[in-house]
DNA sequence: GGTAATATAATCGTGCGCGATTAAATCGCA
DNA sequence: TGCGATTTAATCGCGCACGATTATATTACC
């Protein structure tokens, strides 16, 4: 357990999460989108009409930084944000037919970087399963 | 290969690294460092006087992140920033004294996180690997 | 029914990341 | 020797992240 940073896990977690965006970014560019719009969308593609709360525990991102992307993300014509009638304190993001249709150019997006990771499918998905329990365990 | 957040690589390094820094934040924050900072620090302690291209090369990070963080660490007294009289076109970051007393003030950390992560030294170095690989692999 | 507690989103300030550009020093090469 | 190419930091603009706070709506409870 040395203090050098090529034996450090975070850093390796820190430097491949950059790697990682590196490779999405220009697939992203093509259709104007960073990386955590593209999360957003991607919650929003599953279920359609969430609160920025909803979303926010999916992508795990509080409103301070929700509330300016998803102002981004209307100001493009990809979601309507509106005041739930029921109960005025949440927030409805709702995809417009833009943002809908966006799904299918970004169809081809998880392809390309499993074919970037050199990896078999069930290898990165192995690797993904020991990730996010090493996650949820930090997180608890 | 779905479009879901669980499912996704990406998303599993992105809420990890995020949880991860999460791990960190208080036990920096006991040495007023933020986690970028950290880093630097932990690649000057162990090749003290490195110009701002050396570093960036072991963080991974450009001139344009690390000018202003190193600026922000020179201010708090831990490093100088000094233009180098061979080549001048270089900025040679060297520890100060207050710099090199926190090595030991944050010696600590490291074993924090990997009781905080839940698994065996081995077990954790075994993923570290793996992840460095898929980082190596997305870089090329 | 009124009021304290809670939930939700928005706002604000600071510090990254990073693409693009700029300024200055050094190098390569005729 | 001179001059274009390259290297190195710095600068600028934009979009996250996030701690802290605020405003408003809803719920709990007496």
């Amino acid at each position: 357990m040395t203090l050098a940073l090529p034996d450090m896990i975070c850093f390796a977690l820190y430097s491949a999460t950059h790697a990682m965006q590196h490779v999405y970014k220009p697939l992203l560019d093509d259709l104007g989108l960073t990386y955590p719009q593209y999360l957003v969308l991607t919650a929003l593609w599953q279920q359609d009409k969430q609160s920025v709360g909803a979303l926010g525990r999916q992508v795990q991102l509080e409103s301070n930084t929700l509330t300016p992307l998803l102002k981004r993300l209307e100001e493009r014509g990809l979601v309507t944000r509106t005041r739930d009638a029921q109960d005025e304190r949440q927030v409805n993001i709702t995809l417009t037919d833009t943002g809908r249709q966006m799904k299918a150019a970004a169809a081809h997006i998880p392809a390309c970087v499993l074919e970037k990771s050199g990896l078999a499918l069930e290898d990165l998905t192995r690797l993904r399963d020991q990730i996010t329990a090493l996650r949820d365990q930090l997180r608890s």
